[in-house]
RNA sequence: GGGGGCGUGGCGCAACUGGUUAGCGUACCAGACUGUCGAUCUGGUGGUUGCGGGUUCGAGUCCCGUCGCCCUCGCCA
């Protein structure tokens, strides 16, 4: 079937246009019919115009017009007329104008949608992604999707100006046996083996390196099969990229050219750079988290002392268990109704704060239920390294101090929120670095990567194991914008022997370290350049960039927090003969 | 796996402590209207209150179970 193909796009028509005769192709985003004069406003990606059919100009298309309805898929041949005075539309970039029709094709009709297709009506989540397609129409998804695939180009485009060489890696991959739970492929030609969709392409870009590629760059999807969140689907997408013969600052400054591309190609902004640096135990003393929202200050301080030096006994016996007590100054907050401050209890329990204890910043003292624990200079002392004001409330945790810096770090970006200074349109970013090289497990009482296993020790020798395996630092790094982590990376191991070391003081002898990742350890064997790498989260970049919640409405088909697709229906059982074809048996529950 | 929230015409919501015929907006249909742009006016169609059970004279409302969606803790090297 032939049809009128378009001369112009619905957002390109202006008044230096009139007179033209032109043909829009689009869908029917509103109808308004005055009984003699009919209004019909044209949408496609570009923009928004307006079509109008007249009875005595054009009798025949107009009365065929009367049957259009929304979302009908049309073709309209017309004159660009410069609209009557009164009747422009200045809210719109095409207001000036209008189209009047000569034509009319319909390419496709619709059936009624099942919610309208418009920015301003917002349907069910569930019923959106279920008619992705029509909620795809609206302007503001399409927006999204834009800006996306603006970032990526700016970003591929300023690596690959910078000597970055775009290699694909393999989707179906090897099972990892630490990290995060695979997605595993069954294998029909190897009964009873599986491959894993890649979780990142970690090790292959180092086997890249190894090869001798230099800088590598891959726009990469990954897989990680665990819980869903607002901003977490089972499968991502990264940028991804690594060099060879670099260390921390060569990767970080190539990072801020691709992220400063991002922003000014995406937003039209300048971001400043370098980004900020703040390492790791300095976050956490001041900020609660690996991933402080610097927006805002609002610091933490250590009571410690304070609690040591007073006769409060919740306090004491925390510290005589080796926890610590920190607290902060919450502006304001010592006005607040007490159902407020009770939820603020409620807050820092969610992350597993025993309790919340208060006080309340007067003009010469402080007062509370514990005030009577310290003694007045303790409390004039407490008040001063609070840097607190009359009116402001202070809040403390006591427990160990994993707890207390979580609770507290969640309570402070909750204070933000609540005193307003978490601004979307307020991009700061920092470098959070100096990150520990083990973490404790305490679920499974050992030691476990902080970053991942085959991140570089700052120090060779691995000083500290196996006696204070905490106190290793590592020489990753992650990228924060705006309290949200967007990636991490550092510089990797390229000596078989520290590799070693570090895979047998994680618990993985030599066998198995053969078994899972010998041929890192055979590339390491010849000759392994010094190298390390990246890798941002491109779905929440481009979150962020645009002030949204989640990361759902970046991406064209996400999936429900049951890891379902409301589209397509997937996943979904499958015939017996297929399974039998992939030797597989299921066991259900 | 745990916690919380939601589920009522196509869609978005309402219905006080259980009590008339489940209401409003919008969409849809029909009619009117020649300058609207979230058009307007008039009229109309449309409901197994997610599903299953229970309590009660009576259930959208209470109880139990179940399904779905959302947020979240754990989890996410």
């Amino acid at each position: 079937m032939s049809f009128p193909r378009r001369t112009h796009t619905c957002g390109a028509l202006r008044p230096s246009d009139a007179g033209a005769r032109v043909v829009l192709d689009g869908w029917v985003a509103s109808r308004r019919d005055h009984g003699g004069v009919l209004f019909i406003d044209l949408r496609d990606r570009y923009g928004t115009t307006q079509v109008v059919f007249h009875p005595e100009r054009a009798e025949e298309v107009a009365s065929r017009a009367q049957a259009l309805r929304a979302e009908w898929c049309v073709a309209v041949t017309g004159i660009v007329r410069e609209r009557p005075a009164g009747a422009v539309n200045r809210d719109r970039p095409t207001g000036g104008i209008e189209v009047e029709a000569t034509e009319l094709a319909v390419l496709s009709e619709s059936a009624v949608p099942p919610f309208e297709v418009d920015d301003r009506v917002e349907a069910a989540l569930e019923l959106r992604l279920k008619h992705r397609v029509l909620d795809l129409r609206r302007p503001t998804i399409q927006r999204n999707l834009l800006l996306r695939s603006r970032v990526l180009l700016a970003i591929r485009n300023a690596l690959a100006a910078r000597g970055f060489v775009e290699v694909e890696t393999p989707i179906l991959t090897k099972a990892t046996p630490e990290g995060a739970r695979d997605y595993l492929v069954p294998s029909r030609v190897n009964p009873g083996t599986f491959y894993a969709l890649p979780q990142s392409p970690q090790l292959f870009k180092q086997l890249l390196m190894c090869a001798g590629l230099d800088r590598y760059l891959q726009i990469a999807r990954c897989f990680r099969d665990e819980d869903l969140r607002a901003d977490r689907q089972p499968e991502f997408t990264q940028i991804d990229l690594e060099m060879a013969f670099v260390e921390e600052e060569e990767i970080r400054a190539e990072l801020e050219v691709a992220i400063g591309a991002a922003f000014r190609e995406g937003l039209g902004l300048a971001v400043p750079t370098p980004f900020e640096r703040l390492p790791h135990a300095a976050a956490m003393a001041r900020y609660g988290l690996d991933k402080p929202d610097l927006r805002f200050d609002l610091p933490l301080h250590d009571a410690t002392p304070f609690a040591a030096a007073s006769s409060f006994q919740v306090f004491r016996s925390v510290l005589e268990t080796g926890g610590i007590v920190k607290g902060m100054a919450i502006p304001g907050g010592g006005a607040w109704p007490r159902k407020e401050i009770d939820a603020l209890g409620t807050k820092v329990a969610e992350f597993g704060a025993k309790g919340l204890a208060t006080l309340k910043v007067e003009e010469a003292d402080l007062t509370g239920a514990i005030a009577k624990f310290f003694e007045p200079a303790l409390r004039a002392r407490m008040r001063e390294a609070f840097g607190a004001k009359a009116g402001d409330l202070l809040a403390f945790v006591a427990g160990p101090p994993a707890v207390v810096n979580r609770s507290l770090g969640e309570l402070r970006n909750a204070m933000g929120e609540r005193l307003r200074l978490r601004d979307p349109k307020t991009f700061r970013f920092c470098w959070v670095t100096d990150f520990p090289l083990f973490e404790w497990n305490p679920s499974e009482k050992r030691w476990d990567s902080a970053h991942h296993p085959f991140t570089a020790p700052a120090d060779w020798t691995l000083k500290g194991l196996p006696g204070d395996p905490g106190s290793i630092l590592s020489r990753s790094f992650d990228l924060v914008l705006n309290g949200v982590e967007l990636g991490s990376g550092g510089v990797r191991i390229h000596r078989r022997d520290v590799q070693e070391k570090v895979f047998s003081f994680l618990g993985i002898g030599p066998q198995a370290a053969r078994e899972k990742f010998g041929f890192l350890l055979d590339a390491l064997e010849y000759g392994a350049p010094p190298h390390g790498g990246f890798a941002v989260g491109v779905d929440r970049l481009v979150q962020l960039m645009l002030g949204l919640e989640g990361i759902r409405d970046v991406m064209a088909f996400p999936k429900t927090a049951s890891a379902t697709c409301l589209l397509t229906g997937a996943p979904s059982a499958v015939p017996p003969e297929q399974l039998a074809e992939l030797h597989i048996r299921p066991v259900l529950p």
